[in-house]
DNA sequence: CTCACATGTTAAG
DNA sequence: TTAACCTGTGAGC
């Protein structure tokens, strides 16, 4: 479920979690044991999340870096006492005395130097999730856009354009801005492209709050008011979050009030488009299957 | 139970 | 363009 918003989310239930404390770091699966032991015992300075990257920083300069892949998880769960024993190829688990996470199904797990940390947020366009500040200024993602012949769809998933963006998010925010698909990066007006950056800066914080990709309009509708005026950007579980882990759900009071997983287009081929009834497409692109409308997003 | 497929990326051909 | 990697899930038998 690894989108720009699952890393962010992610680095703030581990930065609450463990930030400002040691953590006891092993690999139960044995993979990264020597990752581990070059972590183990250090205080947990801060996690932070770059699009689909996720750094947590350890004293010493030393850093761990994940990237989850397509299938990769990472669980952040409270324990009494004891962590229950590993279930599955748990690559890294993290324990302090009230919390553990378990990382498992990464392509990315390694120790890096700051120097490597740097180099890997410069490779990342700018990320929606951290607009306003240095380096993610969207015209950066702009000029890029603006002098490739690739496909609008291709550029919103190549993250040295843009950093967060997925297969969900691609096809939700251009459905929302009625842009073809297939329209080469060239000939997006910036205006349109800048529109969608706004969308998504608005959009990415639903996603980190919410723990899932909401996009339908009025179930943003149904967030802003459980929300009630606050900034989903300032998420933080005191006021009643899901845990990680609870996937879809969301607490509060003592309700559950989960977003059914509904969008747009996306995965929704053969059905009827939900503005104008036209059948909802779906073809693979560079390996990925993108979903559109084919009349509400005609031209550009 | 088995099997395709998944909100991702890289490397080989 | 395709295969490979890693794990969980849900559809179908």
């Amino acid at each position: 479920m690894p989108e720009g918003h699952t890393l962010h989310r992610l680095a703030g239930a581990l930065e609450r979690a463990f930030a400002g404390r040691p953590a006891v770091v092993t690999s139960p699966q044995g993979r990264f044991a020597d990752g581990a032991a070059l972590l183990s015992g250090r205080e947990v300075e801060e996690a932070s999340a770059y699009g689909k990257h996720l750094f947590v920083r350890f004293a010493g300069e030393r850093t761990l870096n994940v990237h989850l892949g397509l299938i990769g998880s990472f669980d952040v769960l409270p324990h009494a006492g004891t962590p229950p024993a590993p279930v599955g190829a748990v690559r890294v688990r993290m324990v302090n005395p009230q919390t553990y996470a378990d990382l498992r199904g990464a392509t990315v797990v390694q120790v890096v130097s700051p120097q490597e940390v740097a180099a890997t947020i410069a490779r990342l366009g700018p990320d929606p999730l951290r607009a306003g500040t240095p380096g993610n200024d969207p015209q950066r993602s702009l000029v890029r856009l603006a002098r490739t012949g690739r496909s609008v769809a291709e550029c919103l998933m190549d993250q040295s354009i843009i950093a967060g963006v997925g297969n969900v998010y691609r096809a939700e925010v251009l459905f929302r801005h009625r842009i073809d698909p297939f329209v080469p990066g060239a000939k997006v007006k910036p205006r349109s492209w800048m529109a969608m950056w706004a969308d998504l800066v608005d959009l990415l914080p639903y996603g980190v709050a919410f723990g899932q990709i909401i996009t339908l309009e009025e179930q943003l509708d149904v967030a802003r008011a459980l929300l009630d005026g606050r900034d989903p950007a300032a998420y933080d579980d005191s006021w009643g979050g899901i845990m990680p882990g609870e996937r879809g759900g969301f607490v509060r009071g003592g309700a559950i009030a989960p977003f059914p997983r509904e969008y747009y287009v996306y995965k929704r081929d053969g059905q009827p488009c939900r503005v104008c009834g036209s059948r909802v497409r779906s073809a693979v692109v560079a390996g990925r299957t993108l979903y559109w409308c084919g009349r509400c997003q005609r031209r550009h």
